[in-house]
DNA sequence: CAAGGAAAAAATATCGATATTTTTTAAAAC
DNA sequence: GTTTTAAAAAATATCGATATTTTTTCCTTG
């Protein structure tokens, strides 16, 4: 029995990677990535035949996946008529950007508030780890993107993670894959005129620092570049 | 064959009532109401077995259906080892009031701000539905109780519907089943010692006279007076 | 030639069976 | 009397087959 286990193993590399503990799981994060990144198009029907098909995975495991898509409000689900990827629109990036900013100042805030010695550590070390993906961008790329997109996140999350409130974390975080997708939209157009890496130092600095009213200022001008970066777009 | 369709039919009276166009709603409507209840007690394992037996429907659907509620918040999924009923704290229960206030006061300074002649009279008429069934209620209780959740959250709703902003109404949604989930356990404290009905009264008229300061004050001690009402009783 | 409607095709929703994993139980060893 | 290990039981996760529903196709009818 070993035998073909193996056999089955190598043939499919490790499906379950960045411990993905269940299919179902690895299901979700690959039907996210792809819809992030915009290979599954906005709006765009998912049909559950078809991705069966291409991921190999079972239809009942898929839309559970699915369903999962649809707590993050990156898939919606339309009575007896399957799935399809969520619409984008500028008036929902303007929401949502409004939305975010609410979250993340309120999370900066506190975490500034309550933040111990680990808490610093972790943002001194998120940042470093961002810096360096981002002196290899400018060579490569491509293949470093999604690297940095991780790091980007890591270190945003290390920035509010002293906060205490469940609900502020966690509708930040499901604002925050939404703002992914938009930006994933202007990716061209996003670097270049702006210097982010400085933009992240000041965001870090006054954290530290603990200047709430700074930082949080700092990180709504932040997010409102990106927003303009993307205004004119999409749609 | 139509025989034992109608065999069948007769003795699962109408599973899909209230609207609930797929079999997945109706799990996910029942198992919502169970455990909002009570009924399902908090933190308890969710056997899809067992469920499967009582609900007679099929451990995919369930699963399904379980997922959905992972969504509210109101169900926890834990790696390969199952659901479980999302557990209570006082602690989430400060949190859960905090950023219901935010929410609401944010889609109600809204609503109020754009709210037409229709909204208006969508609000005169789930008040008056309200009224309604607060009469019959004194003497009744237990049967109305649920009928009265119903209109309330109709109230409540049609107070804030004029809001534009998709997401501050979705994290609301959210944050007021949570509430409700609270509400419950701490049922029969609720009245007496406190005249709901002149409350929703008087958010109803500061709201009308466009009031956004007045009404957004009168909601926030709205919801305030819950939690006070409710502190103490949950662990 | 447009409108409507029946038949066919495609897709979704649902189910129960099987494979995996976790938990429990019991026995053995230290 | 603990702790370990092994076997059994229970529960979850996954799958593909079937039943329902929706969509498309194509023929009829006005």
């Amino acid at each position: 029995m070993s035998d073909s286990v193996a056999a089955v193993a190598a043939s499919k590399p490790e499906r379950g990677g960045r411990g993905a503990k269940t299919l179902i799981e690895y299901a979700y994060q690959r039907l996210r990535k792809d819809i992030i990144s915009g290979a599954l198009a906005p709006d765009s029907k998912l049909r559950i035949e078809h991705l069966r098909a291409q991921y190999e995975i079972g239809s009942s495991t898929l839309r559970e996946a699915l369903t999962l898509l649809v707590a993050d409000a990156l898939v919606v689900s339309e009575g007896q008529r399957g799935f399809r990827v969520a619409p984008i629109s500028l008036e929902d990036l303007k929401d949502v950007t409004r939305m975010r900013k609410m979250m993340e100042t309120l999370a900066l805030r506190e975490s500034i508030e309550r933040g111990d010695d680990q808490w610093e550590a972790g943002i001194v070390a998120a940042f470093h780890r961002l810096s360096r993906v981002e002196e290899r961008l400018e060579a490569e790329a491509e293949q470093v993107a999604e690297s940095w997109e991780d790091r980007n996140s890591d270190f945003h999350k290390a920035l509010i993670c002293a906060c205490s409130s469940r609900w502020i974390l966690h509708f930040r975080e499901i604002l925050y894959h939404q703002s992914e997708r938009y930006r994933r939209f202007s990716l061209v157009s996003q670097r270049g005129e702006r210097d982010v890496h400085a933009e992240h130092k000041a965001i870090m600095d006054a954290t530290l620092a603990r200047d709430g009213d700074l930082a949080c200022r700092l990180i709504e001008e932040h997010m409102d570049k990106t927003l303009s970066n993307m205004t004119g777009m999409v749609s």
